[in-house]
DNA sequence: TGCATTTATGACCGGGCGGTCATTAACGCA
DNA sequence: TGCGTTAATGACCGCCCGGTCATAAATGCA
């Protein structure tokens, strides 16, 4: 056996050599054929963790479920023991990976209680460190551009990441406008128009920066210069 | 021979009805067998449209040549005798499409000789249409979606659309700061600052618009008072 | 009208990949 | 130690699609 438990079959390529052939030299060497494990519990975690670093380096379509298995050692059918479909772990990828970010944000402004022109500074500042300079930024690209054929994960990624965002920044304009810090305009009715350049820029640094690069920070201090100016009662 | 002379024998099916038993039921019916036409000249212009709407519907990778073809009222083959690759034939539908835009903004800005701030707005209120309400926002998607593995796309994107728009912009700023009419400020110094809330707006519109729709002149309004009130002298 | 040239056709090829399942081996309990 | 349970494996299936090419129809010129 020692060569390459194949699964079955190859364990009769050793009684008749050469015959079958297997493509087991597929490619060089690669799997050192590590002794199973059972791992029930700690698997799908690593199934997840090895999806996601697929997914954000080739998008939903470019991976492989191949890849994800090789990367969590493991093979193919390990996947679905855990996860019915490729979908199925794209979504678990979204749950563990964005959910943890936006609950944190969250409770930092339930606890938070100084000037709201530096709570909202801190949380556009903690975007930027959640979205443009994380790996999350690719999900988001992967739901921009591959969500169109995948209504249930566009609506998972709005209810999960989104949504949660848009009403964060709202209850903290309404928090500045309650307190008479921020006139109300159209900066306060908008939220989204608020956090538009966190997302320009989380866009741009992962499609155009090899041509045009962009300095990240100093385009944040414009973007916080800006909106809270036109905030500021 | 008859077996199977593909298009030709359509023809020949009605001869011998039965026997070949053509795959020409596929789709129902859609193909009548169109008589052949030569048309070197007119057809690549069709190609191109045919398969911009294929690949605004279902991306890059989504598009089937097939479909295209079929859309076009040819065979597929006939695609290659225009275009080497399916990568070629997107170079061409993003220059057929984006660069008249750009160039029809571009002329309207060099014929204009009145205060900034109003042309400022005209431009931007011309950048919603161009992509905000145009199919020319798919394109841009497809580029961040799926340019990751296509540099080439990616590039000629940027060169032949974001480098102008911003280009445009930065001149315009510029015209208003040497004027007198505009401070000099983060918004001057960051041109993609002025457009993000029209890129936001565009992505929106294709992402999320069916979980939370966005009232698009609206949000072009409040975009337009912010940057412009954060501009003016 | 007949023939050479050019344009059009679609079956087919090769490769790729999501998902399945018969087979195997790790584990833990008796 | 032995055995039943169940996690793990990977060859394989079916389908899809970009790209090719032998074949044939349209065209125009002689």
């Amino acid at each position: 056996m020692n060569r390459a438990i194949g699964c079955l079959v190859t364990a009769q390529a050793a009684i008749v050599p050469d015959l079958p052939k297997q493509r087991t030299d597929q490619m060089s060497e690669a799997l050192p054929s590590v002794p199973r494990r059972r791992r029930k519990t700690a698997r799908p975690g690593e199934i997840v963790e090895a999806a996601a670093q697929c997914f954000i380096e080739h998008g939903y379509a470019g991976t492989k479920l191949d890849d994800v298995a090789r990367r969590a050692g493991i093979a193919k059918g390990t996947i679905y023991l855990y996860f019915a479909t490729k979908q199925d772990l794209f979504e678990a990828v979204i749950r563990d990976t964005l959910e943890p970010l936006i609950s944190g944000v969250e409770t930092m402004v339930d606890s938070y209680d100084g000037a709201t022109d530096i709570l909202l500074q801190m949380v556009i500042t903690k975007a930027y460190e959640n979205i443009v300079k994380s790996d999350a930024r690719h999900v988001m690209r992967i739901i921009i551009g591959e969500g169109h054929k995948f209504p249930e994960l566009r609506e998972l990624y709005y209810e999960s990441t989104i949504k949660h965002g848009v009403a964060l920044i709202s209850k903290i304009v309404q928090r500045g406008v309650d307190r008479g810090e921020f006139r109300p305009g159209p900066a306060t009715q908008n939220p989204r128009l608020l956090m538009s350049p966190c997302i320009m820029a989380a866009i741009w640094s992962m499609t155009f920066n090899e041509f045009a690069p962009m300095d990240i920070d100093s385009f944040m201090a414009g973007h916080l210069d800006v909106m809270l100016n036109g905030l500021r009662a």
